[in-house]
DNA sequence: TCTACTCTCACGAGGCGTAAGAGTAA
DNA sequence: GTTACTCTTACGCCTCGTGAGAGTAG
């Protein structure tokens, strides 16, 4: 075990568990280089113990969060941009109108793609509807795994 | 106008729509670049008269549905493979059973994307909704657009 | 020494942008 | 002859990574 699993928050004094890099690679199934790059792009900032990186609960949150953003569609930009949102000033009425008013703007594109989607999923269950009456047609079971 | 806007099909003789490259440009909002891009990479093969690319209202729609793709974050690549679903052998058992589950396969991952983006929505919403809160007991209204 | 980490180049694919240079139809 | 298109060729750029090689901490 090259890194304790369980250390002690120099701030609060609790105890946390920490995550070592090959250890989120391992359960995101991505490359420790992969999340490398993600911090060389600002998306994620782990603490620091010398040259090793040490990720909390937070950062690991964070992570899939990310990974999600990806599978969504969104560029790195984008999702470092969304994931401000949730950290930003919101000391004055100004920001906080702003805030709004971008959150408004993202919920709306998420819709969009969402109509996308479901028209998308509607149109392949439609090919793979026919395509099963096909094969009853033809005497032949469409559950049949092979 | 450089081009007619309606050509007599030379196979079945109806007179069809047709557009230049232009033209679907403008419509989606992309540059003729892009369609021609798209074309070298398999994608779309319009009719030629000479040199000149005329697209027909399928190949208008399939453009359509090649953005949307592109919407939904999949490759050039991934949109060539589903395209090609649509138009795949169907004539043995043994090609409709694995169109089958191609499309099985597809609308599963469709389905995971949903979710996914389903919990998006959510996340931002909820963000927004703090937002508005926050805004009322200030006594400023969220619904105000500037 | 071995392992697990660190770093910095550098290269590669995908998805176009963009400019060059030339042709054509009204 | 100018305008408004069209075409092909080809280099370039940004994004998102993947190696390679070399150094370092335990």
């Amino acid at each position: 075990m090259p890194l304790p699993q369980i250390a002690t928050d120099p701030a609060s004094g609790e105890k946390t568990r920490i995550y070592s890099i090959a250890e989120l690679a391992r359960e995101f199934a991505i490359t420790p280089r992969t999340i490398r790059f993600y911090e060389d792009e600002g998306l994620i900032s782990p603490r620091r113990e010398g040259l090793a990186r040490l990720y909390s609960p937070g950062d690991r949150t964070r992570l899939g969060w990310i990974l999600r953003g990806k599978r969504l569609g969104f560029s790195l930009a984008e999702i470092k941009e969304l994931l401000d949102l949730y950290r930003v000033d919101r000391t004055g009425v100004q920001q906080l109108r702003e805030l709004l008013r971008r959150c408004r703007v993202h919920v709306a594109d998420l819709e969009r793609r969402r109509a996308d989607l479901d028209q998308h999923i509607v149109e392949f269950r439609d090919v793979a509807g026919q395509v099963s009456s096909e094969l009853k047609r033809r005497g032949v079971d469409p559950a049949a795994s092979d």
